[in-house]
Order: C-alpha cells, then structure tokens, then sequence
DNA sequence: CTGTAACTCAACCCGGATGGTAGACAATAG
DNA sequence: CTATTGTCTACCATCCGGGTTGAGTTACAG
C-alpha cells in the first residue's frame, strides 16, 4: 500500500501540475480542494520542496509551484521519491535495491522472481504516465458491479 | 510492500507445493529449509489451517499439507488472503474495496484511477501464476546491470 | 520600519501494526 | 505413558505512520 503521505504528495503534485505557470499556489488552497490536513501538507510541500521538486515563496504572495515542467514528472518518479520503490519487496526494487531479511538466497528465491515481473509492470504503467497527462477517471464501482469474478479462492473472514 | 509474514507465508507455500503428495511436511523442516523463524511460522501455518488453506496433523508423524492441490492456487489468492489485497490504495481494490480517508469523491480521483490500472496489471499476473507452476529464477543484479537506464528524476539522498 | 501573511524546521507525540516470543495444552504414534 | 509435533492465547518491544506544536524566517504592504 502507498501511505497516506505518498496519496497527499501525489494529489499535491497533481494539483501544482494543473495550476502549473500560474504563479506560486498556496499552500491552504492546496490543502482545501485535495482535502488535506493543512499542518501535514506543510511538512509534506516542504519535503517535496527539500527534494527540488517543488519551488517556493515565502511572505504575502507566497506560495508552491512546479520546479520541474509536468511533463518531465511520472507516476513513477513521485512514488520512488516518497516511498524509496516501486517493488513489493525490497528484493524486486531496480533502484532501491535491499536484500529481504531472513530470505533464500535471491537467485534461488521464485517469489522474488514474480515481484520482479510485478515490479517491472507497475514501472511499465506509472514511469509512462506523466504529471502533465489528463487521466481517464473511473466511475466508483457500483457494487459488485464491474468487479471481475469472484476469485477461485474465498476462505477465512476478512 | 508485502508484509515478512506474507512473504514467508508465499514460501512456506511454496515449500509444501514442492512436496505435494509426500505427505506430512513438519515446521522444522520447512523452517529449516524457508529460513523463517521456528516459533513465527507456527503461527502463520496454524493461521493458513485455520483458512483451509493447509492441513495439519499432530504427533509423532505430524505436520502440513496443502489442503488444495496447488494447481487450484494463484499466487494472486495467496497475497490477498494474507494481506487484503494486491491494490495500493484501498479504494482500488476490487475485492477488498474501501474508501480512502482524506481523499476526493473516487470518481474524481486521479490517483485511484491510475492505481486501479497498476492493481489489474498486477492481478493479471500474479492470477495466472499457481503454485504449482513452475518459475523462472532471475539471476541477482550484478551491481548495476541489468538496470533500466536511470530514471529522470533522482534527487534527494535516498 | 513595522505588521502580518505566508512558508520552514525541529521536536514531539500517540496509537496501532509488525514481527516476534512464551508457555500451557492437545493429539498421536509407538 | 512418553516423546513428538501441532494449537492457541497472551504478551511484548519496536517501529512507523500520521499527524500537531510552536518558534523562526522571509517577504510584501503600507
């Protein structure tokens, strides 16, 4: 899962796209339409600001803007920022590469060889797709609509 | 990321997909073999027993089984009965769907409909591989190797 | 040159999940 | 009846996630 914070920066960076050579955005208006609390979303701009992502002002016209065109920012490049990897383990990371602990040795370990095509899908989609590209949005699934058959295995509770 | 407990869960699987048909296969051994710890993989076997997934006997010649044969089980049913699901947002989940908490209507949410793409891709993989299929190993990246070309952006330290 | 509206930064904090361990108990083979 | 192997509940320590506090800085307005 992508933490609550990765979600906020990436709606955040979402927003900055859209608002993009508009001049410093504020940081409360930011905060209003994404729905973002506004004491995180400082610390959040301020990291994004930190890794150059971001550009910022300070005083009564303040605000954040794009450092880096849209165009030149993936889905990709904003989760490995905040998240180190796109991987599921540490083992299936290209860029952040880290040994699993208490694992088989990585030649020899067939789910780190499945995470890997995993890994390299999810790149494939999210290095593809940039900050500046409109995004087909996706109705909410009207219950159990929509949803692919039920999966051949539906034990336990949860 | 996979949680450790389900990573060893997909190995103690793996292990007893191995030697389906031998019957019992004793915690030590697959302990021994899977490199998890004794007393913690108690508790995720009893945990899959308890989920029908496995079966146990007790005493002198005890042990675990698969209690399906592992041509019935995607590595897909393994992941989201360990961890809820394979999306990496809640609210793109198909099975175990749940709005996220500080987000925007879903129909509105560009994230989600990015992620919704991300999870079928990941689904449409790990859903035709079984257990008892057999995989490919990947060799360890030598240093470097191997490597797509770095991606644009790489700031920050991390 | 002062007031005030922004952003900055370090520090802290709390609750819950993660990754285990302890230890008493139950079944089964011999 | 005893050794072996699984079961179950409880507990625990640590870390991480998701924030908040509050004091500081910069910048524009007048």
């Amino acid at each position: 899962m992508l933490s609550q914070k990765t979600r906020y920066a990436i709606r955040a960076m979402q927003h900055l796209a859209d608002r993009h050579g508009q001049g410093p955005v504020q940081l409360a208006e930011i905060a209003a339409a994404q729905n973002i609390p506004v004491k995180f979303l400082t610390t959040i701009l301020s990291e994004l600001a930190r890794y150059g992502m971001v550009g910022s002002k300070r005083g009564k016209v303040g605000g954040y803007w794009l450092a880096i065109p849209p165009v030149d920012i993936t889905y990709g490049d904003l989760i490995r920022l905040m998240r180190g990897s796109l991987a599921l383990v540490p083992c299936a990371s290209r860029f952040a590469h880290e040994k699993c602990s208490h694992c088989l040795a990585e030649g020899d370990c067939r789910t780190r060889a499945l995470m890997l095509q995993v890994r390299d899908q999810t790149a494939a989609i999210l290095d593809g797709i940039r900050l500046s590209d409109p995004i087909e949005l996706i109705p909410p699934f009207a219950n159990d609509d929509d949803r692919p058959a039920a999966p051949k295995l539906h034990l336990g509770d949860e």
